[in-house]
This record gives structure tokens, sequence and C-alpha cells, in this order.
DNA sequence: GCGGATCAACCTGTATACAGACTGTATCAC
DNA sequence: GTGATACAGTCTGTATACAGGTTGATCCGC
């Protein structure tokens, strides 16, 4: 692996775990330091970073943390939303692979197993990780690299992603029906790509999406389960510190 | 201004002008020469362009000029359409400021006028400065800077900004009946937007994105009006070499 | 005549040196 | 005590050297 790769992950880590405190200044020879890289590769991982939106140009030269309002995370996962009904639309209207649905219909029964209750720790778990594949077959379904590279750039910040709450929403009491809301979701938009009716896949994939918005307030207001918030310690609170 | 800004600017006019041919290596070295910098500043560039999708990596290490299927900019126009739409609905729903949608106002009188038939070529060119402008407000009236940047990646490709084809369009016969059409959307969107009408916001913009789409294919079967299109040489068209 | 191997030129990725700019502190004047 | 200023440390932006790998061409064998 190239210098410049590992810098660029091991990076990512050390932010989204808090290691690197918001709005800290990332001096390149710190970083290249402490990762045992030299700077070049250090500066190449940082303008990436600061593509995915980690990390922010500062006026002056050079890099520093960034953090997020929690009014971006809002429009950030309403404007996936957008996108992903747009995918759902496009598959429902020019009509998806016939292998990519097949793999999506798989997933759904492996989804509704790892959800039947009792949902254990592993049961979450499993959720999260099928859930992420299922909202890649998605976009492979709509069929165009101009939408899926898209998508990948809002996807890139963990709080926007499909998945990004799910784990802390784990540990609230709602969350069962939570789950089985978002599952009939996953079902119905699959039947509506099938039967190509595209109003309606594009509308479910919308208002999936608002499944996450209305976690992320749930879970802003529990300090403990936003802990489990990959990133989490970047998102700034209204009327917080 | 810095190398690497420099760099990038000139790198994109040669490659949107045409004088790198579409699929050209772009070795650092022969770059560096060209452009009177060193190395680094223009690997900086090329990372940059890369991600605006001029230029694409190679596997072995490197970039070349990228260049684009017909149907990615179909996609590419209908995404700023959604993406559009969004911010319309967005500014509809939350409220735009005052000052927004009054330059907004004003700047429909100014393309009424510079629309008024006999259209000269100079109303042309101010018209497509004007569409850019309102285009800019109306993300601007969405006021959330994670669309405004979502946005401004997809019209980075410059045929698939507004006004892409707006100069070329000039050209063909049907060219005043499309701005009549167009300058009609600008207007109800505004309207849209004043009575908080987002549904009819939203459809507004696709709709009007579908514009640039018809464009799109006119231009394309018209090989004097497509050399006007900014970047139009690297366009892949159906069945062409 | 054609396919494969060898070799040379070139290119990328990386490290590092250097100049100019900036930041923050400490000192001095008031 | 407060404000401005000078200075030192540090950082970024840039140029350049070097190693490993890739590409393309030439030459040889069949």
């Amino acid at each position: 692996m190239s210098q410049t790769l590992s810098a660029q992950l091991r990076l990512r880590d050390l932010i989204l775990s808090g290691e690197l405190q918001p709005g800290e200044r990332l001096s390149e020879p710190s970083v290249a330091e402490r990762l045992g890289a030299s700077r070049t590769p250090v500066r190449a991982a940082l303008v990436r970073l600061a593509e995915e939106g980690l990390v922010k140009p500062i006026p002056s030269g050079g890099f520093a943390v960034n953090s997020f309002a929690e009014e971006e995370i809002h429009d950030a996962i309403e404007l996936r939303g957008t996108l992903e009904g747009h995918a759902a639309r496009l598959a429902a209207e020019r009509g998806a692979p016939g292998g990519t649905l097949a793999e999506m219909r798989r997933l759904l029964v492996r989804m509704d197993e790892a959800t039947t209750p009792p949902i254990s720790e592993d049961g979450f778990t499993d959720y999260v990780a099928l859930n992420a594949h299922f909202h890649e077959l998605l976009v492979e379904a709509a069929g165009s690299a101009v939408v899926a590279r898209q998508i990948g750039r809002v996807v890139a910040l963990p709080f926007a992603s499909p998945s990004g709450f799910v784990l802390a929403q784990a540990a609230l009491p709602a969350s069962q029906r939570v789950l089985v809301v978002a599952q009939e979701h996953h079902r119905a938009v699959v039947e509506a790509i099938e039967h190509r009716e595209a109003a309606r896949a594009e509308a479910l994939m919308r208002e999936h999406a608002r499944l996450a918005r209305r976690n992320l307030e749930l879970v802003l207001h529990d300090q403990d389960s936003l802990r489990l918030v990959r990133g989490g310690v970047l998102i700034r609170r209204r009327g917080w510190a």
C-alpha cells in the first residue's frame, strides 16, 4: 500500500475516533512524525481528507480537524435521501440489472433474520453490514457512474451514511420499531423498482432517510449513545460548548 | 497566486480548449515544463482536477485527460436537476433570505431585457452570465452549505452547468423558444419559493434541467455548434470513433 | 514473418532542503 | 497595567534528488 493511502486511512481513524480534537490544527511535520511518513504523502492525505470534509483548509494555509453543526448533518442526511431517491427512481425507470435485484432480495431475507426479535447485539452488527450493502446495491441498480460518485461523496461523512446511527440507536428504547419500519422501506423499494414504479421508489428512499434524521435527534440528546456513532465527536450540538 | 492554483487553472483551460486531447497521458514532468512550474504544484493541480473529473487516474499511476460518454452527460444534467430541485424545495420550505429573493427578481428583469427579440449575440452572452448568477442565487436561497457544496461539484463539469449549452444552442433554430420557456421556469420558481410551494419549486427545477438535456441532444448532432460548448471536445458521441 | 525476452528511457512516489510567511510570546514604551 | 512591537520558532509552499516500477522498443529465436 502506498504511504499516501496509509496516511489517509490512519489519519481518518485518528479523527473519527476523536484522538485528534475538532478544531485542532494538523501541521504536516507533526502528523508526519506521528504516522512515520514524510511530509509529502501526509500532505496528499490531508488534501483528500479535505475533499471528504473531515478536514478543513485554514485561510493562512494548512488544515484543521473539521466539526459539524447539527443542522449540517441534518442537511446531509436529507440530501442523501434525495440522492438515493434519485437512484431508486432511475433504477425503476430504466430497469435494474436482474442480478442486482436478485441480490437485493437475498439481502432482504438475511436482514429479516438479523432483526427478528429478540435482536442480539450481533444481530445489530450484522444488520449494519447488510444495510450498508443494500444501499450500495441500490446505487448499483441505478446504473449511473455519475450518480454513484455523487452519492459516494455524501456518504463519505460517516454520520451521513445509511448505517451511521443504527448502532447507537440500538441502545434506545424505540430501536426495534425503527428497524421494522426501515426494513419495510427496503422491501417496498425493491418491489417498486421491480414494478417500475419510479415515483414510489423515490418517495420511499426519501422517507427512509428521514429515519436517520429522527435517530440523529434521539442520539444527540443521549450522551452515551452518541459515543457509539462513528465520528460522533465531531458533532457540535445546539446550545453546547 | 500560488503555483498550484495557477497550474490548476491553466491546465483546466488546456483540457477544456482541447489542446490536450482526451485520453492523453499527463506526465508530471511534461506538464511542469509546459507550465513553467515544478512537479510538486503540478501534481497537486492534477489531484484537484481528478476530483473535478476532468482528469482520470491511470491504474499504474499518474493521470490522463478524461472523456465523457453522451449518457454520462445526460445523467449529470439530470442529477443537477434533482439537486437544484432539492435546493428550490429547501428554499420554499424553510424560507429564503429576503435579500436573495429580491436579487433574483432583479435578475429576472434583466434576463427579460437580454432575451426580448430580436436577440443579439451580446444578448445571448449577457443571458449566459445572468443565468449562471441566477442559479447561484437559487443555491444560496436554500441556505445549506452541504447542498451548495454538492451542487458545486456537479456543476464543475462545464457541460453539466446551467449555462453549458446556452451559447451553442443560440446557433440553433429553436433557440428563442427554448429561452422563453427557460425564463418562464425562472420566474415561476421564484414565485413558488415566495409562496412556499415546495413541491412546485422542486418540480420546476427538474423540468428546467430537462431543457439542457434537450439542448445536449440537439447540439451533439451539429458538429459546428458543439464547438461552442466549453469542454465539448471531451464528449464521446454515440457510435462515433 | 511473428512472438517473446531483454534493455533502456521514463515516470511516479517519496524524502528532503530551502525560502518566505505566519504565530505567538516576550519585552518595551506609555 | 495596557498596548504595540520585535523576534524567534514553526509552518507552508516549492524545488529537487533518488529509488523502484512501468512502458515501449529492439533484438533474437523459431
